[in-house]
DNA sequence: CAGGGGTTGGTGACATGTCAACAACGAGGT
DNA sequence: ACCTCGTTGTTGACATGTCACCAACCCCTG
């Protein structure tokens, strides 16, 4: 409360360590994950977001919504993961406008057969080094953050964590 | 220790809320930035650890290893820095093959003006969100990970936390 | 039902990052 | 001096993400 305009050496220390963490974490995770199983970590997130939905299908804006993706990077990812046979596209029962993101039989099998490789990886680089504490630590302020941000509401097209209507 | 396949709930919890924090923490501050500033993460990055160096200079593989990218990656970067002027490369006086990457003028009066306006950023969406307990907690546990993903050692020439020499 | 205003998804141009290959050089042994 | 091997930084082709814009569409009101 005293000193708004720097950080002291904790604070430098939990900033720089949680950037290098984020990059290391993040190369590795990708790497393991390209080499076993062929799939980027985009790929897996549209592959295990659509399969945790009945249906295994969702609109592209509420897909995106879930990921935190734009439309647009979506629409283009999509594209490339439909030249792959991994999704496809249907029209839109209600909408004419809409799409809707399938899985298919092929992206299905990918990401069952991704999963556990996946799982593994995440425990072995992040959740098993850390003590229950810091694991319900990591939970309980990660969500803060992530409340105080999606309050803020994101403009345009490019990403939106859905604007605020009070 | 019993469940090596899966995460249980709270697990699962920190590594959702995890990337949640990641993406939409990115977003916001890269917007605050770029916003304010002009500069993109990456130059803030670029600038910061050269402003650190006493002579305000380094190694191109120095500074790519400092910052945890590749050294393709920043030749690129500071080709486009250079062309806004805010780096400049220079011959290296003991290796004919080197440059040395020099903060320019304008460089280090952009990184001066940014860097304020970029701290309060960081505490008004992450640090200041934080209790003490947390920040320290995140400071351990992140350093940590990073020491685990360092003793991996990154490959070839894309990214690499210094290969071990054990 | 006509029209205004917002929504949906797609597109092209461009910015950025990755990957593999390369030329130029340094360092050590012979 | 020569040869071999590793290092340094750059480059081009390509993969990916961003941004601004657009056409088609939905919904609401007069």
């Amino acid at each position: 409360m005293d000193e708004p305009r720097w950080l002291n050496q904790r604070e430098a220390g939990a900033w720089r360590g949680y950037r290098r963490m984020r990059a290391l974490l993040d190369l590795q995770l990708a790497r393991d994950l390209t080499r076993e199983t062929g799939l980027s970590e985009a790929d897996y997130d549209v592959l295990s977001t659509l399969s945790e939905t009945d249906g295994h299908q969702l609109r592209l804006t509420e897909l995106a919504a879930h990921m935190l993706w734009s439309k647009s990077r979506l629409s283009h990812h999509i594209t490339r993961m439909q030249q792959r046979g991994l999704v496809a596209r249907e029209e839109c029962p209600g909408d004419a406008r809409g799409s809707v993101i399938v899985l298919t039989e092929d992206g299905l099998k990918a990401i069952e057969e991704a999963a556990p490789a996946h799982v593994t990886a995440v425990r072995r680089h992040m959740i098993d080094l850390l003590t229950d504490d810091e694991i319900a630590a990591l939970d309980a302020l990660s969500h803060r953050i992530v409340d105080h941000l999606t309050g803020l509401g994101g403009r345009q097209d490019t990403n939106e964590p859905a604007p605020r209507t009070p």
